[in-house]
RNA sequence: GGUGGGUUGGCCGAGAGGCGAGGCAACGGACUGCAAAUCCGUGUACACGGGUUCAAAUCCCGUACCCACCUCCA
């Protein structure tokens, strides 16, 4: 079996052939950071996470770059806004998008480069444009420099449009353009009207960085002129991938072999991003729900589906997941995070994840494979091998319980914890022990009922009665 | 106007010419004092209208509705 990914600029799944034998370039674009992330954010980095990890787990040694937009329009708007620095905004952003990330247990890229960090490379690749005739300054004195669509003969090949076909930007006043679709690689510093700290010198002025030419330098500069997958969210696809494309090859880079992009969620109908967003964002998420809730009721849905984001489709994902995790309680297995192989994947799950990351056919793998371990246990056999594959699936999804990721808060006090609540609970449960050998349902029944009341569920099993806290956001 | 995607059972969500992914919910059975959990069983769904085919949810043509992108956007 090999790896096929879906590829958009070819709109196929083809066969992953990586450009240097085992070894992956990934370069996907990461978020503005202007405000708190929401839900439907934080899927590409759940989605590439999944796609980083397959191709470790098939043998890949991966080299994975994930950017921030940490300078552009709206954070300069924003910040204005809340009367403070805009770098104080950024960063405030993109450390409230590491939590969400660490969170949902999005592992960091191998590195992850800032705009503001590489205004030179990106100056260098800019005069590189002007030299070879694919870029030039503007005429009307703005200090801003622009890609000249017309001189690229290939442009809109990515989204298969034509310049002819393709509307003008409303906004798309002359300012120099001799086209109103080329697009800004420097935009020349306004003075009157943008901070000096926003602003970097060049051979065109100050000024600072147009928004797409930033991932074609810090792409070139971390894995080279030409790299294998670049990936991003669906809106990315036109312009920013396509203008992406367009200069980097116009300066000569082969650039991405395989571009991937990852589909919407979106609630009522509407992109989140249009729509309300604040009991979206992940802090207020993960208020209700633990982040392995929520990033398996991301990992179920295939990355280039479109998701309807509603609470209870989040409920259900959340009891299907417990149904998983209580098997592994009982199957007494717990295992250490990160160290799949191959070999310990049920074969069903290989070609499911080989072909174009078919999570929903891989949780189907997982939710079979759960059952015939709860078969075997209930004939009283040993489920440790099939709760050991149960745990290698979840590992690879990014799902594995005792993933420290997880672990959030203070272990030490939540045992302590768990150990008084367990002699109470054992009180209770001797009491109740003892109603039921009299008889005295009504009384046994009640101490149950107590139990729940509380929080906590009793169930009876062959060895004894046993107690777990219940979910702690039921389907009111 | 151009480009791309969608419409699947009560719900969520896969699949992509023949054998009903999986989950949730529901119902029946086993187990239980009763439950819970678990297991076993129960469903003839693919927007609509035509067509191709021995066979279509899957291919073709048409229609309707929805969404995204063409402006910053995961």
């Amino acid at each position: 079996m090999t790896l096929r990914l879906h590829d958009t600029a070819s709109r196929e799944v083809r066969d992953f052939v990586p450009l240097q034998e085992g070894k992956v370039g990934l370069y996907v674009c990461g978020l503005t950071v202007q405000s708190e992330p929401h839900v439907g954010h934080v899927r590409s980095g759940v989605n590439f996470d999944v796609l980083q990890r397959w191709l470790r787990v098939r043998g890949y040694d991966v080299t994975f770059i994930r950017n921030t937009t940490d300078i552009d329009d709206k954070i300069l708007a924003k910040a204005e806004e809340q009367g403070r620095p805009w770098y104080n905004l950024a960063y405030e952003m993109h450390r409230e998008l590491d939590r969400a990330y660490a969170a949902l247990n999005v592992a960091p890229p191998t590195y992850e480069p800032a705009a503001t960090g590489h205004v030179p490379e990106m100056v260098e690749l800019i005069e590189a444009l002007v030299e070879r005739g694919h870029a030039y300054p503007a005429e009307d004195g703005s200090g801003d420099v622009y890609f000249d669509v017309r001189s690229w003969p290939t442009y809109g090949e990515l989204t298969r449009q034509r310049i002819d076909d393709m509307e003008a930007a409303e906004d798309a006043d002359p300012r120099g353009k001799r086209d109103p679709r080329d697009f800004a690689l420097w935009k020349g510093w306004k003075v009157d009207r943008e901070p000096a700290t926003a602003s970097w010198p060049s051979p065109w002025g100050r000024g600072r960085p147009g928004w797409h030419i930033e991932c074609s330098a810090m792409a070139g500069k971390y894995l080279g002129t030409a790299f294998d997958i670049h990936g991003g969210g669906m809106d990315l696809r036109f312009p920013h991938h396509e203008n992406e494309q367009a200069q980097s090859r116009a300066a000569g880079h082969p650039f991405a072999a395989y571009w991937m992009h990852n589909a919407w969620i979106t609630t009522a109908g509407e992109k989140m991003s249009k729509s309300l967003g604040n009991s979206l964002t992940i802090p207020a998420v993960l208020e209700r729900y633990r982040g392995i809730e929520l990033r398996y009721y991301l990992v179920a849905a295939h990355y280039r589906s479109h998701v309807e984001f509603s609470f209870d489709a989040l409920d259900e994902a959340v009891t299907g997941f417990r149904r998983v995790e209580a098997f592994l309680e009982r199957a007494g297995v717990a295992g250490e995070a990160g160290s799949v192989v191959l070999a310990d994947l049920p074969e069903a799950f290989v070609a499911a994840m080989d072909d174009d990351l078919g999570t929903p056919a891989a949780v189907a793998v997982l939710h079979d494979t759960v059952r015939d371990g709860n078969r075997l246990l209930a004939d009283g056999a040993d489920a440790a091998p099939v709760a050991a594959r149960v745990l290698a699936m979840l590992d690879v999804l990014g799902l594995h319980p005792a993933d420290p990721a997880w672990g959030g808060g203070d272990e030490a006090a939540t045992t302590r914890l768990t150990e008084a609540v367990d002699v109470l609970v054992a009180g209770l449960l001797e009491e109740r022990a003892a109603a039921r050998a009299a008889k005295d349902f009504a009384t046994a029944d009640g101490l149950r009922d107590r139990l729940k009341a509380a929080g906590i569920e009793i169930e009876d099993t062959p060895s004894g009665p046993r107690w777990s806290l219940a979910q702690a956001h039921g389907k009111d």
